[in-house]
Formats: C-alpha cells, structure tokens, sequence
RNA sequence: GCGGCAGUGGUCUAGCGGUAGGACACGGGCCCCCCAAGCCCGUAGCCCGGGUUCGAAUCCCGGCUGCCGCACCA
C-alpha cells in the first residue's frame, strides 16, 4: 500500500483529490471498473471536448451516437463473435486455464489432464427483452467498440453526405471487454471510453490526401514491424518510402500525434509502433499503435491507428444482404480500381480508423504532468496540466481570512465566473497552503486579493508552474485570462 | 484464472489474543500582508462473512480488492 513509486503516487494523488478512484469501494470494489471524481470528470470531458473539435471543425467530420447494446447480427458479422472468443481449457489437476491453442494435451505447470475446451468471450453478453430462449433477436452484447455503430449505418450515412467520399464520421463512447484478469489500474479497463472515427475512403484514394501537404512536415517516431529500431522521420518521406502504406494512414497518424501534442502528452514519450502480422485484429489490414511511455507500465498503448480495408462493409453487406459498395465515378482523373468500359464497377469503400482510448489518455496526462520539487524543505506537488484540460481554470483566493478581503475576493470569484471562467474559491489556511493546494489538482493560476487591492482595484496572478506573480487591475482579469496569461510569465521563467 | 504476499481514519503508519495510538490531511478558532509555519479545539479507522476463544484488528477458513510472478490482453 505505500506509495513508494512516483507512478503510485499521482494514482494516490489521483484517488485523494478526486480524479479517480475504484469503483464500488463500498462493497468492496470490483477489478476493472473505475469511477471519475469531480475533477477527473471535469478533466475527460474537456479532453473529449477538444477531441470532438479537433475532428469537427478541424477535419469537417460529423458525430454521431449509436447504441451501446449491439445485437447478435452486428457481432457476428463483425467477426467479434468468433475472434473475440478464446476456446480454454482448464487444467483439472490445478485449474490453472490456458487458451486451447496455445497449449498442448497436458498442462505444462502440472502434468495434469485438460478439461473439453470451454469458450470465452471477451463481450458482455445480455438479453432483449423477456425472452428466455438462445438466438435470435433476444441475444445481445454489450459493444466492444464503438465503430461497428458507425458501419452499419454506413447507408444512411453515405445519403446525408450525399453519396460523396471520402468522409468521416466520430463517436465517443463506453466500450466494454470482459477482461480475464484486468491489471495496471485504469490502463485495462472492463468498461471503458473510446473516441473513434471512420473514415470511409474509396481504396484506390487511398494514398492521396486532399491535406497532406499540411502535415507532410510532422517529424514521428516510427517503429515498423520489420524493424528492430525506430526512427525519426516525417511523414511524407514515411509515405513516400512506403514505411507508411499511403497517405491517408500517414496524415491520420501526424493528426493524431498532433491531438496528443495539443493536449500536453509530452512528444519526446510518444512513438508509432507497427503491429506485427500476427498481432493485428482480425478485422485490420495494417495497424500502427501511438504508444505512450509509461515510467510505470513501459509502452503503453493509447491510440490505435488501423485500416480496416473493406472488412467491415463487405461483412455487414453479406450478412445483412444490403450491398453497402459504392459506384466508382471515373471523372477527370482515372481511377486505379476501375476499369475502361466497366460503367457498373463498384467497390467497398475502405476505413481508416484512428481509436483513441480516453481512460488511458488521462493516465498518461496524469502520469507525464505529475511533478514533484522540494521548496523551502516541504514537498511540492504540481500536476502541469495545460490549462486546456485544467479541471479548474483559476482559484481566488483573499491573501488573509479577513474580512474586507474575503468580501471583496468573493466579488472578484463571481465575476470571474460571470464571464465563464470555472473558478474556485478557498479562504482557508495560509496562502501558501492553498496555492499547494490548487497545485496538486494542477491549477493554472491563482487569483490573490489583498491589502493593495482594496486600494487601486488590483489584484495579483500567480503562475502555477514559475510561481511568479504579475499585477493586473480587476477591469481586466477577465481579459487577461481569457486570453495571454500565458505571455505574462513567459519571460519569467 | 493459478501461485506467493498484503489489506487499520481521507492519506501514510504503530499495535499482532485483553477491546485502537501517532503523523499528515480535513473542519472550527487564534495569529498572520504571499508559497503546506505555530498554538488551541474538533471530525474520522481495524476490507467483508463465518469459525476458534471468556475475549479477535491480531489465530483459522472462505470471499473481495491490491501488489509480484505465470497465463490472458481480440
């Protein structure tokens, strides 16, 4: 239980100051599920906002929201029914389970004999309705994915933008696999929260990207199957010497890294590594992970970068007989896949699917944001969120609990908020406690009333990472920190 | 899921058969004009269930959860 290891402490951090904790703690707990306190809460949602954005206005995809409960059909066309299964055999001498193909007639901890194979499904498996029987209708799982909900709506879809592609469309939700054994905190989860999009691409686009030209120059580090190091490369020389397949996979990837960038996961622990052939999903053609490097857990994964090639809409359209291909028009340029005098040709568009996972994405924030210093012989705790994800924007706080002060920085607090800024206040303890205080949760700056202030109207901001404090008249707080904060304390630090 | 170890206020820990003590945090107060200072007061705990015993936080069994190793991670 002692928090010996920093990793362990920002979880402890993490579960104190109400990010997040187990969940059901009061019964006891249940392995893989977390819950998110106020302000962990607070901190995906902003993360999931800038996502949401980062792909609506910045890619011009739309979102949408499907159901969580996918029927058998959806699955089973998937190919999740099968794949995600594991056929184990359990040992009946020490009960010890093995997968039924990875192992042979004996268990090799014991000798002993093996059980009939049993399957395992990594799905939540439920039930529609009142219906007691097996098949059918009535037979239903919990989504181990988001994306499905996406293809299978893929005609209607295809309509609203007008039978036009290329187009993407993104999802955020709660995904759920019933892992064997979770471990590694909130790293496996049973319930989790992707943040998917699909988009959809004629295969012979593929490798031409109306906007690659803008990312052409993002310098990655790249680790492909058939190498035994990285390397550091942009993207377009990654393309153009095939080490990326094409360019859509290439621009997705240096959008991606982007993302992360944005949202302070640190470029120097991020790397793109290639699954080997052997590794990828059953429904994936090519697959590069952004993996995060853990001081914890070592490389972690946080993104999937997949193309799904046809797999999916050619599998929906067998199984839900709705040809879900689309014609190729031949315009001016010639088109690879089609053919001269074949005016019917039509093909399955492809999917390149960037699937962020959000829970592992704010353990890597939380990870690479935790610092620790030592000021005047008492510990310092900051998490360096940048302020775009910050949980709590600014705190204001009366420099002594008195009250003229107090009055006067509760009108300041109010304001701040009027302007909708999501401020706290906190008048208790010393100052310097408190600024601890807003460090741990990683506020960006504190707002200070005192004595001056009740003379000229100003107040100081405090700067949570140089601690430096610059004076700025209460008409434009607001102003300042809605907008250059930051510069103020450039040059300081 | 298997094996080993462990679970005491919010956090960290002392106690290891006679009924819980500390530190920090938190709340209230005093003091205080800027980075967890000091003083006073207060809130709060033996993971759950069974068993052994006159008596269990302590010993035994089961469960849950966590850590380490193995397996699993489509």
């Amino acid at each position: 239980m002692t928090a010996a290891r920093r990793e362990d402490e920002v979880m402890e951090l993490a579960r104190r100051r109400g990010f997040i904790w187990a969940a059901f703690e009061i019964y006891g707990g249940a392995s893989g599920f977390f819950d998110y306190g106020p302000l962990g809460a607070a901190l995906k949602r902003k993360i999931e906002s800038l996502w949401r954005e980062f792909y609506t206005l910045g890619e011009g995809f739309y979102e949408i929201e499907t159901t969580t409960i996918g029927i058998r059909d959806v699955f089973d066309a998937s190919g999740h029914l099968e794949c995600f299964m594991d056929k184990m055999v359990e040992c009946k001498k020490c009960h010890s389970l093995f997968r039924a193909d990875h192992v042979g007639e004996r268990c090799p901890d014991c000798g002993g004999e093996f059980s009939e194979p049993q399957d395992f499904n990594l799905m939540f498996k439920t039930r529609i309705g009142a219906v007691t029987s097996v098949g059918g209708k009535s037979e239903a799982y919990l989504r181990p994915e988001t994306a499905q909900g996406m293809f299978v709506n893929f005609p209607r879809l295809l309509r609203f933008h007008r039978n036009k592609l290329p187009f993407g469309i993104i999802q955020i939700g709660r995904a759920y696999r019933n892992e064997i054994s979770p471990r590694q905190g909130i790293i496996r989860l049973r319930e989790f929260t992707l943040a998917e999009a699909e988009v959809f691409v004629l295969p012979h686009e593929k490798n031409k990207h109306p906007r690659f030209h803008e990312v052409e120059d993002v310098v990655m580090r790249l680790k492909p199957n058939y190498m035994d190091e990285e390397i550091e490369i942009t993207v377009k020389e990654a393309v153009e010497r095939k080490i990326i397949a094409h360019e859509y996979l290439g621009y997705h990837m240096a959008r991606v890294q982007q993302f992360l960038e944005k949202i302070g996961i640190p470029v120097e622990r991020l790397r793109f590594r290639q699954h080997e052939h052997d590794e990828m999903a059953h429904y994936a053609e090519d697959c590069w992970d952004a993996e995060f490097l853990s001081d914890r857990f070592g490389w972690v994964e946080i993104v999937g970068i997949a193309d799904r090639g046809d797999y999916d809409l050619s599998a929906h359209s067998r199984k839900a007989k709705v040809d879900m291909s689309v014609p190729v028009v031949t315009g001016g340029e010639e088109a690879e896949g089609a053919r001269e005098g074949n005016e019917n040709l039509s093909v399955f568009p492809h999917v390149i699917e960037p699937s962020y996972g959000i829970d592992r994405i704010i353990y890597a924030l939380l990870e690479s944001s935790f610092y620790k210093e030592e000021v005047r012989g008492e510990v310092r705790r900051v998490l360096r969120f940048k302020r775009c994800v910050a949980p709590v924007e600014v705190a204001v706080l009366p420099l002594l609990n008195r009250k003229e002060l107090v009055n006067k920085a509760k009108e300041v607090f109010q304001m701040i908020r009027s302007h909708g800024i999501f401020a706290e206040y906190d008048a208790s303890g010393s100052i310097g406690r408190r600024y601890r205080r807003q460090d741990e949760i990683g506020t960006p700056y504190c707002v200070t009333i005192d004595y001056e202030t009740l003379e000229n109207d100003t107040v100081t901001i405090r700067d949570r990472d140089s601690m430096k404090q610059v004076r700025v008249s209460i008409a434009e707080l607001p102003a300042k920190l809605r907008g250059d904060v930051e510069s103020m304390f450039t040059f300081s630090r």
